[in-house]
DNA sequence: CCAGACTATCGCATATCGACGATAATCAAT
DNA sequence: ATTGATTATCGTCGATATGCGATAGTCTGG
């Protein structure tokens, strides 16, 4: 995960030509591309994104990895904002955060 | 890098309710979504950007990283195909390759 | 309250990243 | 050929990702 400690972003200064967005438009779209960086997270976005209805656990059941491993992957979704999940009863229902998704389409985008 | 070897993908299988597009288009993003997935390489492919004129070295000096370190992530970036490397004397001049870079957009845009 | 289902978290192991310095490799010019 | 500049690669280190099984936590229903 990028969260190493930049020492610091010369960008930007009298001696640099570029009029480029700030850095921290740079580590948002490091943060939101790295949540999408890994195969079984692209999935586990489509398959909320195709289920317009939450799902839950039955992530697990579509995906050929343990029940811990898609655990993980829904933390780092949710730690990055793209997804949100909420308690059900025993289970817990995911669904994709739209405004998320369309800041990270739209930074994409304005690359 | 989201190399690992992917067991099985019963995605779009009978039993799955999903006309989600091919894993391998899942892998597509990853991979491309991973090379920008680090502040430095998002800044990197800005300053490519930019600069229609394609840069060579000049990209360590508008980083605050060892030359070492920008090198690895050129490799990274070329890797993924969104930065192409020619040879221009003793420099090289790396450039954006604009085709993977509006891939990128579509893929991430059709999500 | 207890049992069952569902989910999150904890360890652990392995692999890779990200950073650096040092060193090799490459090319132009003298 | 040698030098100087530029870039790539190597080796190392610490941190982190990724995977799993096992375990703990949480909630519902009986």
């Amino acid at each position: 995960m990028p969260k190493q400690a930049v020492k610091k972003m010369p960008c930007c200064d009298d001696t640099s030509p570029c009029s480029l967005p700030t850095d921290q438009s740079a580590e948002q779209i490091a943060a939101l591309a790295w949540a999408i960086a890994h195969p079984a997270r692209v999935r586990i976005v489509r398959l909320l994104i195709s289920r317009n209805t939450c799902v839950c656990g039955e992530i697990v059941d579509e995906m050929p990895l343990a029940q811990s491993t898609v655990s993980q992957h829904l933390k780092i979704l949710k730690e990055s904002g793209l997804v949100q999940g909420e308690v059900d009863g025993p289970k817990v229902c995911y669904c994709i955060n739209s405004e998320k998704l369309a800041a990270l389409k739209s930074l994409v985008a304005s690359l």
